[in-house]
Order: C-alpha cells, then sequence, then structure tokens
DNA sequence: CTGTTAGCGCATTCAT
DNA sequence: ATGAATGCGCTAACAG
C-alpha cells in the first residue's frame, strides 16, 4: 500500500525505480549514472552508485535491449549441446571474452526433435533485440537475410545465404584416401556418416576422387554406412572385415565411426596397423588415447567457433567478409595405419 | 514515407505489427491466435497463421518476457565455457529438451578473468525478466536470496544460499585411496587439484581420512600440487617417482592430473600398474581410452547437469527441494590400478 | 545539471 | 469477436 518510503524491496529484483526513489533522483538520472553518462553533479552520482550497490541493482539485460540498438552481446544458436557444438562454443567463448564481449549461447524448443526451421524461428526470437549478432550451428534450411549479421558454421545446405564456415572435408577426405594409398592399399574401405549432412556427402566424395587419381576402380561393396556412430561402425565393420575378400585399410568418415571399426577388428583378432589400417575424421579427445592412436584429420572445431566469432565481429565492424571460409584439415599420423600387408 | 500499405518491410525482422497490418487485423488480434487465446474468429485466426508464416513471425523474447511473468526459458550461468561446465550443458539440455524448456546459456563480460562477483551480476540481469529460474555453474560468492529460483552446481562457498547439487568428493577420495590400500599398498601419494576450490580440498580430506583409518602415517611428501591439469601434474609426477623412495601408487585428484603422471611413468620406464598403480576422479572420456585405461572414479557431470535442471523444475512447480544433493562417485575399476609390487 | 516526455515490441485488461 | 488504451524497465531526445 505504502510504497512512499519503502528504500528496498526485498521480494524481487530492484529496478530502476526503486533506485531512483531510494536516492530521491529521477530514473532517467539513475541510467545516466549507471551508463557513465556527462551530464550528472558528483555528488549526485555518489548518492546513486551507493543506493545501486546497496541493492544490488544491475540494468535488467532485457529492457535495456529493448531500447537500445546494441547490446554487446553474441548469440550462439544450436539444435542441442552436445559433443559438437559444445567444442565451437569453448572457442567462441575464449574468442568472445577476449574481444570483451558477452555470449549467450540458445537452445530453442524442439529443436533437438526433428523440428525443421529451429534456425529461423530461434533467430527471430532473439535477434533485432538481445542479440547483436549471431552464429548459427548446422543450420540445416537456408537462412533468409536478417537484420543483424550472421554467422553460419558447417551449414548442410548450398550457398546463397550468410557466410560461413567450415573445414575442408573434401580435401581432408582426399588427404586421407591418399595416405593410404600411399602407404601401398589398393583396397581400401569407406564407412561413411550421415548421408543428409554435407561434409558426410563431401567425404565421400573426396574418397571417390582420390581413388580414380590412383587409377583404383571404386567398388561399392566397399562403402558401408556408419552414419557416424561408433556402435553402427562396430556393426558394419564386423560384416566388412569378416569377408574373404577383406579390405587392408579403412577410410572411416569420422574418428566416432574408426572407433568402432577399432573395435570389429580387435574382435575378430585383426591387429591394426600390421592388417588393417585404420584413419578417421575429426581428431576429437578420444583420438589420440585411443589403442592404437588414431590416425586422423584433425579438424579444428575451436578454432571454428573462435574464427566464428571473429567473422562476426568484422560484420558487426561493418567490414566484408569472404562469404566462406574453409579451413584446413589436417593430417595427424599416429598408430592405426601402417603400410599395406605384404610389402 | 508510405508505410501505408507495405506488406513485409523485408529489411529487418518482422515484428507483431507488421504482421497485424499485412492481416489487416489488429495488434491484440495476433497476439491472441499466437498464443493460442480463444476468441478469435477461425477465419481470422487461418488468415493471421499465414501471414504469420509468410512472413516468418515469431514473438520477440524480450518484448515478451518483459510483459510476462514466465518465459519458459532456463538461465545457466556460467564463467566461461569450458570442458566441465559444457558437460553439464550437455547433461541439463537434453533434460530441458524433455521437459518441453527453452535453454539459455550465458557468460558475462570479465566472468572468465578473476572479476569476482560474476555470478550475481549475471543473474541481475538476467533474472525477473528473460528467465524462469537459473543453474549458476560453480559459483564463488554467496548469492543472495533472489526473485527467481536458483541451483548452485558444485559451489566453492559453504551453505546458506540457494539449493545446491555436487558429487561426494569426500566419500569418492576415500572409496579411491581405500582402493588402493585394499590392493597393498602402503605409500600413497597424491596429486591434488586447485587448492582454491572445494571440490579439491575435499578430495584430499577423503586422502588423509582414508590414509588415517588404515593407520598410514600422513607424509607431506607424497603430496604435491598438480592444480587438475595435465602438463604440471606430469611435471610434478617425473620429481615423484624418481625418487629412491618412489610411493608405489598415486591418488590423482581428477583424470587430467591422472593422465599427466601415467606420462611421466612412461617416460620413467615405469610400468603401469605393475611398478605403478594410478586412480584419477571425474571419468572423463579420455579416461576410457587411455593406455592403460584408468581406473578412476566417475562423477556423473551429465546426470548432474540433468539434476539441476529436475530441480529448478521443481522450484518453478512450487514444490521443495533438498537443500543439498550429492551424487555419489562411482569407482570404475580399469587397468591403471593393481597390487602393490612384491605381492 | 536535472526532470519530463516518448517509445522500443509485446501482452493484457477493458471497452466496444 | 475485436480494438483502444496501458504498462513492463529502460534509454534517447528534449525541456526546464
Amino acid at each position: 500500500m505504502s510504497a512512499i518510503d519503502a528504500p528496498a524491496p526485498s521480494p524481487g529484483r530492484a529496478t530502476i525505480s526503486d533506485v531512483a526513489r531510494a536516492a530521491g533522483v529521477s530514473v532517467p538520472t539513475v541510467s545516466k549514472v549507471v551508463n557513465g553518462r556527462y551530464g550528472v553533479a558528483p555528488a549526485t552520482s555518489k548518492r546513486v552508485m551507493e543506493v545501486v550497490e546497496a541493492l544490488g541493482y544491475e540494468t535488467s539485460l532485457v529492457a535495456s535491449s529493448l531500447r537500445r540498438q546494441s547490446t554487446n552481446v553474441i548469440g550462439i544458436l544450436v539444435a542441442e549441446f552436445e559433443s559438437f557444438s559444445v567444442e565451437l562454443l569453448k572457442g567462441a567463448s575464449s574468442a568472445a571474452a577476449k574481444a570483451g564481449y558477452e555470449l549467450l549461447a540458445y537452445s530453442g524448443r524442439g529443436a533437438g526433435n526433428g523440428q525443421v526451421g529451429w534456425e529461423r524461428r530461434s533467430l527471430s526470437r532473439l535477434a533485432g533485440t538481445l542479440i547483436d549478432g549471431a552464429i548459427i550451428v548446422t543450420p540445416t534450411v537456408l537462412i533468409p537475410t536478417t537484420s543483424i549479421p550472421v554467422i553460419a558454421i558447417d551449414p548442410h545446405t548450398g550457398n546463397g545465404g550468410p557466410s560461413t564456415i567450415d573445414s575442408d572435408n573434401f580435401g581432408g577426405a582426399r588427404a586421407a584416401t591418399q595416405h593410404l594409398i600411399d602407404l601401398g592399399h589398393r583396397r581400401i574401405a569407406h564407412m561413411r556418416g550421415r548421408s543428409d549432412l554435407a561434409s558426410a556427402q563431401l567425404r565421400e566424395d573426396g574418397y571417390r576422387e582420390s581413388l580414380g587419381e590412383a587409377g583404383i576402380p571404386f567398388d561399392q561393396a566397399l562403402v558401408l554406412d556408419g552414419g557416424y556412430q561408433t556402435a553402427q561402425s562396430a556393426q558394419a565393420a564386423e560384416d566388412l572385415l569378416s569377408r574373404a575378400d577383406r579390405p587392408t585399410a579403412v577410410f572411416a568418415a569420422n574418428d566416432m565411426s574408426a572407433l568402432g571399426v577399432l573395435q570389429a577388428a580387435r574382435e575378430l583378432g585383426l591387429r591394426v596397423p600390421e592388417d588393417l589400417s585404420v584413419i578417421g575424421f575429426d581428431d576429437i579427445p578420444e583420438a589420440s588415447t585411443s589403442t592404437p592412436p588414431l590416425t586422423t584429420l584433425a579438424q579444428p572445431l575451436q578454432d571454428i567457433g573462435a574464427q566464428a566469432l571473429q567473422m562476426l565481429l568484422e560484420l558487426l565492424a561493418g567490414h566484408e567478409v569472404p562469404s566462406r571460409v574453409r579451413l584446413p584439415a589436417e593430417l595427424i599420423v599416429r598408430g592405426s595405419t601402417g603400410p599395406a600387408p605384404g610389402r
């Protein structure tokens, strides 16, 4: 009833008007003090600051972003938080901290399930007010022209939308296959990834291209679906490696798959790399600590996250950025690949 | 100039008034349709929905949260996005998805650096408006009573604030040490963690307690600082294991440290577990794939994240939750521990 | 130097 | 069934 002299409504967050009332000044004056604007008497400023401190007041991100044009917050939109998106997040986080930006990672409702268009809806929900720019992780639909700068990481679609960044899936796959060919392998199998993802398709394309260049005929029977997953790959590999004319090497579309192949080989009593060479893709943490350690193509996920953030900052500064950035995938030779048997 | 019949201002996000104008209805009508309120004619509703679809309109989280009391968004506040917080995030993410909540992970400015009180400021910035409840990851200061429900994960402070959740660091450390004692070890070293973290202190306490129970005198020379990090631990272990009276077992405060000890042992030509037993804590992914695989105390990080979210949902539903939840740390025996030499 | 007025985009009474 | 007015917390422009 009588809010006339209430100093601090302890139930609930203190608002700017609570501060103004307690300090005996108007709301805009508090706003000026808090935002460090000039034109406030030192004595007034001091008094306001004291009240701010006492009440633990902090400007509401929501309210100020509604009124302001810029919020100093970068959004990173993901379908859900899992291993892949989370690595990118780590990289983006350190880059954002260095640049003095705040980071807001968001996973909207239903984005985890098959809901198409989650990226568009999430963007609409946050853009224009809350965040100054957005990084969208593996969007599956085309992102329309938006009011705020956007960078897409590893999109599943073609060009046409915002600037994108990914690693050289095609070139990496070629390098992987070539590495096996250089070791004398001729019967090289491919454990491919989820065919609805562009990266998986590119890796398969690179494999075929490299085979072709070396004059090795493509054999459909040597391509199996591992779905980017360990268990599925292990199962598929078990079949593959039980054949009489089994391959001497396997290029797995990602490390998770490669670990599955390793597992299957172990169960069948095949020695790696003496009897079978295995190469993966991604260089996830588990790759370096498997038995034997996995030869793979390192995809710098944290770097990608950090670069995406850098590109966004360029965009925010009004600079141009390339429409497509591709980071190299680097061959890391460890213990799972060796000369073809009989050489 | 003439916005009189502009159907969709393509530059920029569509707002509710854009939709209203294009559909030929008033703003409140659109609001009702979008929020599924009753009192709108089917024909009108259909027309509005079509425009919404065409314009790709989605309610602004900012604007609606300012007006509404509830947003269906859970906040998870972290100092920065690194391995630890990110594992929690994964767990919270899947739990939030199941419950139909959106997740908003936020890392404020200066939180990565030593800035104290980041959690209080982040909370003030988001609470009351943007998010319905918050999970705060490893807060270092006491969280004051707030307007919204809060759960703290692995706080570095004592009780008194919001409900907390962590794993049984003390009990886990005892179990780890006891495991080594059961194997006949008497000279057991401890590679301790960052001493400013409560978890590190508790793990060291558990180690000492267990030693005491077994009648093994505590030896300060057997406790080294690994800082929870691989490199630092490797260096410290190299010194420790070079001594004439080196220990036969090491309890490392976390897996990263344990991997460092493994590395040092390998370089010194010590066989694990024949010459030296090593046990870690956490059970990070790398633990199961190291050589040899690491015996460790599994700390269910993803579960902790998921449980924190569950508790928050309880709080939001008006139910009581325990002021402190401790998840068990489970002994996972792998290949890095064995009988003490000479037994 | 300070207070008044206006409006960001939306949801909610209350009229009509 | 629909629209006009009001306010959420805050800041930008202006008036005093």
